[in-house]
DNA sequence: TTAAATAACGGTTACGTACCCGAAATAGAT
DNA sequence: ATCTATTTCGGGTACGTAACCGTTATTTAA
């Protein structure tokens, strides 16, 4: 079974041939339209078999003007946090990597915190019919319903940032969320000695819904378990997203313990940071999420010890690229991408690439 | 100034109609050939200027038959390591990326350790003429010597895994060594108290001309003095790469100082594990480098604390995607391409990608 | 002045695929 | 058997660019 390297330019002429056919019937099969019996339909395929054929994708986009269109449906970057700057850069990074293939991606943004407008944008997508959509599942039931109409009209669409299991979708690339806590905690132990106190700090409007939140801390508590660490972990959730509430409640929680570690579960941690600044607080060791300006900010100056981080540009450039990889190149893709689970700190995050 | 969006599908065939030329033209002043009057010349030149022409790549790489050949010319995978399966995975993924686009890639392997195979391998990449070369320059004479002839044959020519300044490649991709050795005294310094001792070992049969060892080895102890910590620094070259010689080094050393920490400047962390294991020693943390299987293994099992790593397979993907978007796209890129500086540790090894 | 050489350019085909349009073959209806 | 549908298929053009080859205009040499 020798590769056949140097005959590998076969194309539908020599298939044509071969099946004593013309181009434009062996066209018919491989695009499987009507018009071919089953006879000659089943005797082009074998050829096409035997011979491995590749079509050529340079003159496939040439000849079909047609353009494919994706859609992005994504968070807007908000003051609250521009966390979404980066996956959207990874798409335009993609964007302008597959532009001249033919290939055009619209952006739809929605609020996080209004689910209303996750559904516009999502009608929005549906109405300007597109080949394959890029979304960020953060409102569940909202999110099921409208890939269920994608799957209606035969659209792929790819997860990032958060998954919902079991949706069909074409994949999901993301953070495995349990153990990046998992990780966190293990930075943690290395700021902490036995029998210190530890305290979890979780920052967000919708705490029980948000399992980013959830997971991770899930993960910080079972590395102690775990490593029969016997730290006593305290925690609080701050369900207002403003500084003032996260100060007020982190002034409350470090009365009542002599806390010696911090862990936030989320990217606001600057806030956090921004506190024990201003409280001029040292010796509380900080990790927390995100390669954020103001976070990386902390890090420079000492505040913040440790980032974790998950690429989340990566993670926009992966997902149009797998949307592209399979409707232009039909190749399989993965159904679940998880993202390596970064450190940063002070020391390397020069070079870090989002 | 508006962009043009809708309207960026001028060809040649509107250049020349403008142009009052034929579309031959239009083609001879674009790949700048003989044949043109200075005048014409200019006009299609102010042409395609104002209509930011830019060219149907499909269509040129369709039309020319002619394919690029690609050289990667890189250490071949020995017994002694397999570092060098990674960059080479890395290469070949670039390669099945864009061999639809008309680009092939051939290698050349040459041993480490001796200096004429380099040169004997760069001589035949020289005979088979090819377009565009990736290299890791270890021989840093011989190296100089065979880009200075790709130079005069007009090939570009892209470093990965140490840089040679100055000497008109491409791009350099690949790591930072003196912040990767800062970063790793960062690791050790969480490992041990002020005052331990901590153990530098280099494992290398060309330690002085290894700049990678070297400039490690002097970030190294930059953080500490930076940091003003006053830990005691002891360090032991092995020249030796086999396991034994390792050994009888280590218990040389080990009996004479009462070592903390130990801090492997490559890939042969792996040895030293192994002896920690065969000795039972396991109140020493280890700090090394690279993402290679038996690393891992020491990893998993607690005898190595931290592995940097810093995406020799990416190198490999990127160096031929810097050729890539030279020649094809000819877009512009970036003279020195750091690599992240990757912190590998038992709980996030998993994810990580080489 | 004429022939020859060179410069400047146009016509045309080819690359591999998509798809329209019409022709031939077959089937169905009367 | 004749006529109309329908199925099945081939011819041909287009996509945007590359490059060969031939033609005309211009210059140089003899």
């Amino acid at each position: 079974m020798k590769k056949n390297k140097d005959k590998e330019l076969v194309g539908v002429k020599e298939i044509a041939r071969r099946a004593n056919v013309s181009i434009a019937t062996v066209d018919r099969v491989i695009h499987n339209r009507t018009g071919v019996s089953v006879k000659t339909k089943d005797k082009i395929n074998a050829i096409i078999e035997e011979l491995n054929y590749q079509p050529n994708i340079l003159a496939r986009r040439l000849a079909s003007k047609k353009i494919l269109q994706f859609a992005a449906l994504i968070p807007a970057v908000s003051e609250e946090t521009d966390y979404w700057e980066a996956p959207l850069n990874g798409i335009i990074q993609a964007e302008a990597e597959i532009k001249p293939y033919g290939i055009n991606i619209e952006k739809y943004f929605f609020d996080q915190n209004d689910r209303s407008s996750f559904v516009k944008q999502a009608e929005t997508v549906l109405e300007n019919n597109v080949q394959g959509v890029l979304l960020a599942p953060m409102f569940i039931e909202e999110s099921k319903a409208f890939v269920e109409a994608c799957q209606q009209r035969q659209i792929p669409y790819v997860f990032i940032n958060s998954d919902i299991p079991n949706q069909n979708s074409l994949c999901y690339i993301g953070p495995h969320l349990y153990r990046s806590g998992y990780l966190g905690a293990h930075l943690v132990s290395f700021l902490v000695n036995s029998n210190d106190k530890v305290l979890v700090v979780n920052i967000s409007k919708e705490i029980d819904t948000e399992h980013h939140v959830l997971r991770k801390e899930e993960g910080f508590r079972a590395y102690f378990a775990d490593n029969k660490k016997n730290n006593e972990i305290i925690k609080t959730d701050i369900r207002e997203t403003d500084y003032l509430s996260v100060k007020r409640n982190l002034i409350a929680v470090l009365k009542d313990h002599h806390i010696k570690a911090i862990f936030v579960t989320n990217s606001r941690v600057s806030f956090v940071a921004h506190y024990l600044q201003e409280a001029n607080i040292k010796d509380i060791p900080l990790v927390g999420f995100d390669f954020l300006k103001e976070n990386i900010g902390y890090l420079k100056s000492g505040v913040i010890d440790f980032l974790i981080c998950q690429k989340p540009q990566e993670q926009g450039y992966r997902g149009i690229m797998a949307l592209y990889n399979f409707l232009v190149h039909d190749s399989v893709v993965d159904k679940i991408y998880f993202m390596p689970i970064d450190i940063i700190t002070k020391e390397n995050y020069e070079f870090y690439r989002n």
